[in-house]
DNA sequence: GCCAACGTTGGC
DNA sequence: GCCAACGTTGGC
């Protein structure tokens, strides 16, 4: 069992919008979490996560009203498969060199896996609070430039935030 | 909105 | 294969 955090822009997609859209898959309960065109953040997800793993579910570029931070928890719901989004060219993130890869039958350029809601924290941890908690000390997210949008996290450190976002 | 940090691209 | 130019991310 491994733990993550994924990023996505709070103002663009925010963990209320994967509560709703899981809850709209019905049985299935997840949906697909496409748009990663970041090479090591594909590997990780691709070759790293397996279903069951949990996800801290971060909110970046945030505002003072709604600050840079984790708002709560994913599970990853499936294996890596295909991102369709790649090959729509009507998406925001379509990739001629996907189309490519397809078209000479190669292994998909771009590929993800199903997230499942679990939590929204009762309160999130912000960044300042991650960089400030002694026992967050060298986590991933808080290095200065540190722009992967998929990232590995200890249990340890997964399990701190969990506590800190859960308390009161 | 600024800008530092980083990944990617492409000329050579 | 180097590296300058460019685009993007994301904190502030």
């Amino acid at each position: 069992m491994n733990y993550w955090l994924i990023k996505s822009e709070g103002s663009c997609y925010s963990i209320d919008d994967l509560a709703r859209d899981c809850k709209a898959a019905g049985k299935k309960g997840a949906v697909p979490w496409t748009g990663i065109r970041n090479y090591q953040a594909r590997n990780f997800m691709r070759d790293g996560m397996k279903a069951g793993d949990l996800v801290l579910f971060y909110h970046s570029n945030g505002t003072p009203a709604d600050p840079a931070g984790v708002y709560g928890v994913a599970r990853v719901a499936s294996g890596p498969h295909i991102d369709l989004s790649a090959l729509d060219k009507k998406d925001m993130h379509f990739d001629p060199k996907a189309v490519q890869y397809e078209k000479e039958g190669k292994a998909p350029l771009w590929s993800c896996v199903d997230m499942a809601f679990v939590e929204k924290f009762a309160h999130p941890v912000d960044l300042v609070e991650i960089k400030r908690d002694p026992a967050l000390a060298g986590i991933l997210v808080a290095k200065t430039g540190q722009r992967l949008s998929v990232m590995p996290v200890s249990e340890k450190h997964f399990k701190r935030i969990a506590e800190v976002g859960n308390r009161k």
